[in-house]
DNA sequence: TGAATGACTTCGG
DNA sequence: CCCGAAGCCATTC
């Protein structure tokens, strides 16, 4: 064990995601960049792999760029992102998210 | 140590 | 935003 301080690095992924609002979406990018690894975007994804171990971590909330699903291929079903997000009020078309620029959620403005 | 992989981003067209 | 290619970074084999 000895890899306290990655836990640390997924921890604050986690909380971020966490305190995503309710119908509310963000990217893998803003989350990097809040953390300070702007260029670690992919390890964001990454800490989301990891997020299974944690039960509070609304991965499904947590999309590409574009408001992709990139991610919705790691879930269990095959569509359950998907559901899940529409479950919150989101509106998803061909995995992607419908007015993502105004469901966009920005961890760097809105919760500073 | 080095090559391969990936839940991404950015650049140019 | 769509398409193709390159870049970045950490983890894994």
């Amino acid at each position: 064990m000895a890899q306290q301080q990655e836990e640390n690095f997924f921890d604050k992924v986690y909380d971020v995601a966490a305190q995503v609002p309710y119908g509310r979406v963000t990217s893998y990018g803003a989350i990097a960049k809040f953390l300070g690894a702007a260029r670690s975007a992919r390890m964001v994804g990454w800490a989301m792999n990891a997020s299974h171990n944690r039960d509070d971590v609304p991965a499904h909330r947590v999309v590409n760029r574009v408001g992709l699903l990139t991610g919705k291929h790691h879930f269990d079903g095959t569509n359950l992102m998907q559901q899940l997000l529409e479950s919150e009020g989101v509106i998803v078309k061909e995995n992607k998210i419908v007015d993502f620029a105004k469901l966009f959620w920005d961890p760097a403005k809105e919760l500073l």
